[in-house]
DNA sequence: TTTGCTTTTTGCCATTTGGCAAATGATTCT
DNA sequence: AGAATCATTTGCCAAATGGCAAAAAGCAAA
């Protein structure tokens, strides 16, 4: 748990007792490879922190491609932010590329650190907001660039993936089609 | 005024004495076309609303080429908000694409309404929130389509832009030449 | 080790997109 | 109107990427 309190830190300040409250609401998920932590269509009820595995969030185009949306590996939080703020349900699929372990708040847990902890929700503003920026920052210069960048531009931001996820989740994150990455990565070296 | 108080008011209940707190803040700047509302290698110290014209954030990536990575049309926010939240100097321009009118709050005025109006910060967290994930939801299907599809989904996020900003911005924002934008417009008719 | 299953690589050819330069069109200024 | 400037379109060819299917490699269970 120590890994989330330290993630949290990054954020703001909180006293000791504060910490012991959100220890109290943490409960711990396991998910096999392939698992999903939420689907498409329903509600996403949960915010969740990586402790270990990857997970990535996907959907399916209008010509029935998966498309990998992004990655999320250790130490991060996982939230299908749209969905769990506004109640609605969900597009995307968040699921497990191999086997994880997750610290996940409920969404009435999550509230109530709300209700209770001064400078949560401050916190939790600069948190969401870090991480969307990162999402739009990662994704965004993508589009301008041919797929061999592409890749490398993938390798920097994501070091510790690549090794770790089926090639064809990487193809589709980056647009391209796994035949491609195959050929991009054999240039390479 | 009474557009940025629509805005707002979609993400939070306010009462009139707030509201008018909040509009003694405002100040209008006029930008000519190719103005910069900020610049790369400043902070951005402004919150700006468009209220007339198009604005687009843009850079320029390590072979020199001027991207553009979004455009905010009327009614909407404009703020380079990592810069803005971290008080660090940005890497992007945002520049006017026509004449603009914009709201304004200096960074100060906008603390003020934080540390005055209750509930502000949690309208303030909603806005940025949909905002940046519209940023996402906009982006990342791009980069799984090819050029044409590319455009038509431009034309639909965007419908009203593509008449009013050159050909060129809007290809480097899809990630292609000017010449191959051209061609598929001349082949969809 | 063998078998079966999944993932990755490769070959072949079609299609898409880029690069460059010239032509055309539009706009502004004089 | 004419000139200058800027934006867009087009032609030509090269390079990049896709589509499809088969081969090869990797991996796990028997």
């Amino acid at each position: 748990m120590k890994e989330f309190i330290d993630y949290i830190l990054q954020f703001g300040t909180l006293n000791q007792q504060q910490i012991d409250l959100i220890l109290k609401k943490i409960t711990t998920l396991e998910l096999q490879k392939d698992d999903y932590f939420s689907e498409a269509g329903k509600v996403s009820n949960q915010v969740g922190f990586v402790l270990d595995g990857i997970v990535r969030v996907c959907y399916y185009n209008n010509k029935g491609e998966e498309i990998t949306k992004y990655f999320i590996d250790e130490n991060n939080l996982v939230v299908d932010l749209e969905s769990f703020e506004t109640e609605t349900p969900s597009s995307a699929y968040v699921q497990a590329v191999n086997d994880c372990k997750i610290l996940v708040f409920s969404r009435k847990d999550w509230r109530e650190l709300s209700d209770t902890i001064v400078g949560w929700d401050a916190i939790v503003h600069k948190l969401i907001s870090k991480a969307l920026r990162q999402k739009v920052e990662r994704r965004s210069p993508l589009i301008s660039e041919d797929a061999t960048t592409r890749y490398l531009m993938f390798l920097e931001i994501y070091p510790n993936i690549v090794n770790r996820v089926p090639l064809s989740y990487v193809a589709s994150y980056l647009g391209i089609t796994q035949s491609s990455l195959s050929r991009i990565r054999k240039n390479i070296r």
